[in-house]
DNA sequence: AAAATAGTGTCTTTAAGACAATATAAA
DNA sequence: TTTATATTGTCTTAAAGACACTATTTT
């Protein structure tokens, strides 16, 4: 079997998937392409792996490079591939998909390279309002089933917040990942008996009304057992 | 940037978790390298993707051409893949594991390319008994971690069966993967009442000794609710 | 006081888990 | 009859979910 590589030379590319939950909805980071394919469209952070860079840092770098972001204080999760042969105009790319979950943060980019990147509602880019690059939209869906399915096992939704959190901001981050409105009672109690999931900081935070909350931060425990389960409660505040 | 990929030309390959459970014991098919690097030493089966094929196809012809088996039958479930730059020594290879449960096969290889596929067990492997190439035995311990998760919330277990099968047999296939015994009783009827998990052929059969038990095949869910969860019952018996 | 949000009490239902009891076969 | 495995019964406990109720703040 000969080596013809070089005729269409494979590349692999790292894509990022950030997300947070702000102003009230889920929102992804994306930025706006200013060459061709797809130019003038939105797409996720993401580009090329250099020859001896591994794939995680690779998405380390891009997502400074692309939104000024540190992604080494978040942790990022390696989704499955997309290896389809034409999914790229350019050439064969394998993309690998890395998700971070990320708290509200001051503005996506700093001095960066692409400085159009920016927060996008992922209902309406989901709604079609705004057309992605590539197969960046199934990525994309890829990424937010991930994140949901997370939040089922895993304490990851506090990562979501800031340092310090009130039990209602939490819920919130469930209610507005899942699109569900959640039980506060049964939420409090929940969150509150799982071993290492939130340590209190003993100080409280006033809202714009009612009882200023007890704020939490983050604890040690990283899965949750039993699971905090999706669909459950139906009960909202109307 | 300049494009200097001829300098370390990076390949993608594929490789096949296949794993079954044999005379009591989980198994993984395994090759045994007949070329360097590593020749002598057992391996994944997998191969390198062709220009213009999608990974899962790729997946697919590998695991004929090495063993013989037809993984059309299968599902295949892709894995996070590894992508050190020094994980294999021939060059730049990032490797796409998948995972595939399959019930006991009459024989693994047929007149196939490296007929030196064999089932091995998965304790013996991972004791040392048997040195993995490259960095296939950490290939194969995310592999293993994947399938026993997958046994909580999916039916995935039925798969490790033939066409029909016992409760009881279903039960071993649990009691195997994940190395602990369950509770006979409480397991018929989880599995019984969980809507579409397995369905009553009518049929019965006769085991070496003891009461008779119901034929069931495999039902249409894929997925499990509520889950069955792990490290739950500790009674044998013994 | 009224409104709003935080947090607790309590009841019901579901499911897990322990384990006894029964059923049906072979030796 | 003994032994082995299948299957059902029953009780206890853990947890989810519904929802009423109390607590503490702003307006």
């Amino acid at each position: 079997m000969t080596d013809r590589q070089h005729e269409r030379a494979l590349r692999l590319a790292v894509d990022l998937i950030i997300i947070t939950v702000r102003e009230g909805s889920l929102q992804v980071l994306l930025i706006e392409r200013d060459n061709e394919p797809f130019r003038g469209m939105g797409a996720l952070p993401g580009g090329f792996l250099r020859v001896n860079e591994r794939p995680e840092d690779a998405a380390v770098r891009e997502l400074r490079e692309e939104t000024g972001l540190d992604a080494t204080r978040f942790h990022l999760e390696q989704l499955p591939l997309y290896g389809d042969p034409d999914r790229d105009p350019r050439g064969r790319v394998v993309s690998v998909p890395y998700l971070a979950v990320v708290p509200d943060l001051p503005a996506p980019v700093a001095g960066s390279d692409a400085s159009a990147a920016r927060w996008e509602r992922v209902d309406a880019v989901l709604a079609g309002e705004r057309e992605l690059a590539f197969d960046h939209e199934q990525i994309l869906v890829a990424g937010l089933e991930r994140a949901r399915a997370q939040l089922e096992d895993t304490t990851v939704a506090a990562a979501f917040c800031g340092e310090s959190f009130t039990i209602g901001e939490l819920r919130s981050v469930y209610e507005v990942v899942w699109g569900t409105p959640l039980d506060a009672g049964n939420f409090s109690r929940k969150v509150t008996k799982t071993e290492g999931f939130i340590v209190p900081t003993g100080e409280r935070r006033a809202t714009s009304s009612g009882r200023p909350a007890a704020l939490y931060r983050r604890g040690p425990a990283r899965r949750l057992h039993p699971p905090l389960v999706r669909g459950s409660s139906e009960a909202g505040s109307d």
